[in-house]
DNA sequence: TCTTTTCCTGACCGTATGGTCAGGGTGCAG
DNA sequence: CTGCACCCTGACCATACGGTCAGGAAAAGA
């Protein structure tokens, strides 16, 4: 036998390989149309032909366009709660609140549809993920609040309500992705060049920090 | 004749009054189901219910769906732009962009619903009023980002990008309507009370204008 | 090889939606 | 009072949607 075969069940096999791979193409299609057209807006065969599958396939893979709408919100909100990682560990205001903007900016800039359907899922009252609304989203919150706080009872910056300064945080960074189109209207019709995405992250580091008096000089 | 009827035409009749009544029924209704569903996911039906009217009415005054959403996004830029009113004529940046986030913040309190079909509609590539982006909007931003610039020039505030603080301005004041359920949610399932708000008005102005440098103080 | 399991899809179905229309009602001018 | 123009709406229609399913293809296991 030319083939020694040292493990049996080696291989995984273009089953599963394909099966991945074909989740991950209507994952991503899905992520763009919901994000183009909202959840009514959305339909299964747009979705599919973008995926360039036939749409009963996307129906074997994902029973209903609710638990695919599910899975799309919910690897979004995995994305945006990794990006909080810049904010633990950090010893002062500036750079915890600067790297978080840094890479929610980052976000904002990579994935806009993500942020656009999980805008759009929130502004709707969050009919599929009202319950980690109020679980995961609502501990991280706490936690961070807690963090700033420490910030402001030590003496590191002035004494400004927590909730509000992380809505801040969100709002204006999430606003680069979810309102793109108008920014870019605004900017002559072209999208912005990596000096003005710079500019961008720049100037909101700038007031919010220096707005929060975590800035050592001025 | 005990009749000199001065105005031969002066009674507006019952007849167009009860025309615009109706009107401000369906787009009142309309603005809700809108911002609640999205356009893709609104129905006729579900407006015609909440304005207690027969879904037949609706396409009396207004013809088709996209007619109806048009207005009622349009009349959102109405207020929109009126608020600005407030950036006029100030003397200076503390005192101009201060009432104009007074001014944002009480729209998203009084009108969430027409912030959220706005935010939607930019969202989803502003399909039905680009071409409000590209003169009405594009002016008004030209007008205020020179304003700003002014005052730059004038000393009275750090050099900072006017069109970026004015993004700033606008994510932050519209996320308390857009965002209103997520925040709700994070204030334990209630609805921000009076002080709330003003603490969350209070919280923005410091923050901004203490970002920019316009404060005296500190 | 044969069997079993998984994967895939064209054709189909019930439903709900945006929109239409004929016909009846109603305020108002003359 | 009469005629007319505007107003209103129940019933209807074509379409498009989410979802189903029978049956074939292909890989995995024996």
């Amino acid at each position: 036998m030319p083939d020694p075969s040292p493990i049996p069940r080696l291989k995984p096999g273009r089953r599963s390989e394909n099966r991945r791979e074909n989740q991950r193409l209507i994952l991503a299609a899905a992520e763009k149309v919901f994000a183009e057209a909202g959840f009514g807006g959305a339909t299964m065969q747009l979705i599919a032909d973008m995926a360039g599958l036939p749409k009963a396939n996307l129906h074997y893979y994902f029973a209903t366009k609710e638990e695919l709408y599910r899975r799309v919100v919910q690897d979004i909100f995995e994305i945006w709660l990794h990006a909080a990682d810049s904010f633990d560990a950090a010893p002062d205001p500036a750079s915890g609140i600067g790297a978080y903007i840094d890479a929610k900016m980052e976000i904002s800039r990579r994935h806009p549809a993500g942020s656009k359907v999980w805008a759009s899922e929130v502004m709707h009252g969050a009919p599929v993920i009202q319950d980690y609304l109020e679980t995961t989203l609502r501990e991280w919150t706490g936690g961070r609040a807690a963090l700033i706080q420490g910030w402001i009872d030590a003496g590191k910056m002035d004494p400004i309500d927590p909730q509000h300064l992380l809505y801040m945080l969100w709002a204006t960074t999430q606003h680069y992705a979810d309102f793109g189109h108008q920014i870019e209207t605004l900017n002559g019709g072209a999208p912005l060049t990596e000096a003005q995405w710079q500019a961008a992250k720049a100037s909101v580091k700038q007031i919010i920090l220096r707005g929060i008096g975590a800035l050592p000089g001025a």
